[in-house]
DNA sequence: TATTGTTATACTCTATAACTATA
DNA sequence: TATAGTTATAGAGTATAACAATA
C-alpha cells in the first residue's frame, strides 16, 4: 500500500503558511477562470448569478447578495446587467411588496447552459488528466472551501 | 472496470460537474478573501504583488505579469499604485535598459507582513479548526490548483 | 421605525490599442 | 525589427452614502 501524500513531505513544511498558499492559489486560479471569458459574454459575477437563478429558481436580491457575499447595492447592479441584456426579469413578490424576485428568461436559461460548458471546458480537461486520488482531494477541498466561504 | 482507491466512494458522484463545483467554490472563496480587506489598504491584486516582491525579491514587469496571468499593461497599473503609495520603487536593469526591476521599500516590507497576518487571520482560524486529513486534502488541492492556474 | 431595494459616485482591477525607448 | 514597458481609454465588479417604497 502506498503511503499517503501527507507523509511524503514534512508536515511542518506543508502547513507553514497554508493560509497564504491557499489564498495565493485561489486568487491565481480565479484570475485564470476569469481570463477564459468568451468574447462579448457576461462577466464572471453576472454569469455566476445567472447560473444560480438557472439552477435554484427565483430569488430575492437579498438572497443573492448574501450568497455571494457582496453588498445589496452591488448585487443590484449585477442583476441590472442581466435584466438589461434580457437574461433575467424582475417580479414583485405578491406577498411582500418590498421584495423583488429575479428569474431567468428563456434566453438566460439557454446562455447559462452554453456558457458554463464553454467556460469550463479547459478546466474539465485538466481535471480529467489527474489521478482519481488527486480528484478526490480536490473534491474534498472544494467542499471545505465552500463551507469556509460561508463562515 | 479498473480497481482503484475510488471504490470507497461512487466515482460518478464525485466527478459530477466537479469543474463547476470547483469554479463556484473558488469564486466564492476569492470574494470572501476580498471582502476581508482592511479599510484604506491596498486592493487584493496590489497586495498580492507586494507580497510577492517581499518574498521573492526584485522582479521585472514581465515576470510579475506572467505569474499573475494579467497583461503587462494591467500589471503596470498595479505597480503604479504600489509606487505612488511608496511601497515599491522602480530601478532600471543596468544590463538591459529596457527592463525595469521592482522592489519593495521599507514601508512596503512592513505592510506586506502586517497585511498578510491581518487578512489571513480568519482563514488561519478556520484551517486550524479542521482535521489533519482535511488540511492535507487542502494542501494537496492547493498545489494542484496552482499548477492548473499555470497551465 | 425597520426592511428591501435602487441610484449616485468612486475606486480597484482588467483588457486592448497605441505609443516610447532600448536591443 | 523585436522586446520591455507605459499611457489612454473602456468596462466589470465592488463599496459607501443617500434615497424611495413598503411593512
Amino acid at each position: 500500500m502506498e503511503k499517503d501524500a501527507t507523509e511524503e513531505q514534512p508536515v511542518e513544511a506543508q502547513e507553514a503558511d497554508l493560509g497564504g498558499l491557499v489564498r495565493s492559489a485561489v486568487g491565481r486560479l480565479y484570475r485564470r477562470f476569469r481570463s477564459e471569458r468568451p468574447e462579448g459574454s457576461l462577466g464572471d459575477a453576472a454569469l455566476a448569478v445567472l447560473t444560480r437563478l438557472h439552477k435554484h429558481g427565483p430569488q430575492t436580491l437579498t438572497e443573492l447578495s448574501e450568497h455571494d457575499r457582496v453588498s445589496p447595492a452591488s448585487m443590484s447592479q449585477i442583476v441590472n446587467r442581466l435584466t438589461s441584456a434580457g437574461y433575467a426579469v424582475r417580479t414583485r413578490d405578491p406577498e411582500d411588496g418590498r421584495k423583488v424576485l429575479f428569474s431567468t428568461t428563456a434566453e438566460g436559461d439557454e446562455l447559462a447552459g452554453a456558457a458554463r460548458a464553454q467556460r469550463n471546458a479547459w478546466l474539465d480537461d485538466r481535471l480529467r488528466a489527474l489521478s482519481a486520488e488527486d480528484r478526490a482531494a480536490i473534491a474534498r477541498a472544494t467542499a471545505l472551501f465552500s463551507s469556509i466561504a460561508d463562515s
